[in-house]
DNA sequence: GAAGTTACGAACTGGTCTACCTGTTTTCGA
DNA sequence: TCGAAAACAGGTAGACCAGTTCGTAACTTC
């Protein structure tokens, strides 16, 4: 058994500590935003997290003093994705969507995501955590800045037209309001519906 | 100090049983629903709406042997309101809504009310809890289905038309939306100007 | 007005969670 | 290579909460 003994826990390769943090802090993450879409906020605990991980919980209260900690990070690491993804490869500068592109590429990216409505589920159960909630707020507002500048440029507007912004406004807002009714409605195909019947009037505005 | 003695408690007019029944359960729902915009779903526990509702913990607990009913019942009320306020006091066989009407007329009495991003949120919340999940869709899909087939009939709309139900659908998805941008918005306006712009954009479709 | 039923009050229990704390292993820097 | 520091592992304490139990008070019925 001298083999076992030469090369225990199979391969383990040399990792720097920022690379272990990274890892860890990756796979916390990680398991963070999947709870929230399978098993809701209210569920999710430190110990749960831990296992989903594959983490010890020392590990993670390590890396996370707090609970607040992991759950703004998962946050933030979600918001970055979005951040990084948009606007969807494109260059704002120089191209330009259509109305039912722009639609769809939103939708398709961040709207339909059971994500988005994690993130919604963590925003309303934070809006009166004074802590938690100026936390993600902070995050939340210089992606959303960034979004609804790029976006305005997407669809051909002035970035200091209040007119194209409130436009855009109402973009996410239809789209958000669809996300939810999703999230409750038994038939899938409702969403689509609305999606077109949105695009229709959109065109014409 | 015999004067004490004979009245202790004060005034304490003799009430049925079911109304004092209904008086704690009332306190008890209306506490849970001011609790649910005040201090946000994650914080409610019996301790705290019993001590809200000025009710001892016995009262409620033998109103509402588990927590979960406690939060069914309020939600219950919450969605009675709604429905008892609906259609506003018009009679939707006789009067029909302009658009302008029917939008101003949903964001007053339902969408702009704290009490809807709080019922948003406990269905949220309960969206993964399949006992208290099934129990508050029960509790919306009747008031949903009055709630459309009204609002069909308010813009003059057949009841049985598709394309008709899927407008109303747009219509509350969109006021959906703008109801979760304000609540995270800082700016109190915006949803102002969101609404009035889909209410232009509404009126050309 | 007495027995029975319902509403209420208060204490207890078993379980869970967060934050902290003490050792151990891995990596880093000189 | 060796001491220091960081990452990790696991356990504990204190708080809290939902549900239960049991005794008391208010009401109802006959």
């Amino acid at each position: 058994m001298s083999d076992e003994a030469k090369s225990p826990p199979a391969a383990r390769p040399r990792r720097t500590q920022a690379e272990r943090s990274q890892e860890t802090r990756n796979k916390v993450c990680e398991a963070t935003l999947q709870a929230l879409v399978e098993v809701g906020y209210e569920q999710i605990s430190t110990t749960l997290i831990a296992q989903k991980a594959q983490v010890s919980r020392g590990a993670l209260t390590h890396q996370f003093p707090t609970r607040n900690d992991m759950l703004v990070a998962a946050f933030e690491k979600l918001v970055g994705e979005w951040r990084e993804g948009y606007p969807f490869g494109l260059d704002p500068d120089k191209e330009q969507l259509s109305v039912d592109e722009l639609i769809d590429a939103l939708w398709n990216n961040i709207f339909a995501d059971g994500r988005y409505i994690a993130a919604m589920e963590l925003m309303l159960a934070a809006r009166q955590d004074n802590e938690l909630g100026h936390a993600l707020r902070d995050i939340l507002v210089s992606w959303i800045r960034k979004r609804d500048r790029i976006t305005v440029r997407l669809v051909g507007g002035d970035v200091d037209d209040a007119e194209a912004d409130l436009k855009v406004q109402l973009h996410l807002s239809v789209l958000r309001g669809i996300a939810m009714h999703q999230s409750f409605d038994s038939d899938p195909q409702t969403a689509n519906k609305l999606i077109d019947l949105w695009k229709r009037i959109a065109r014409k505005a």
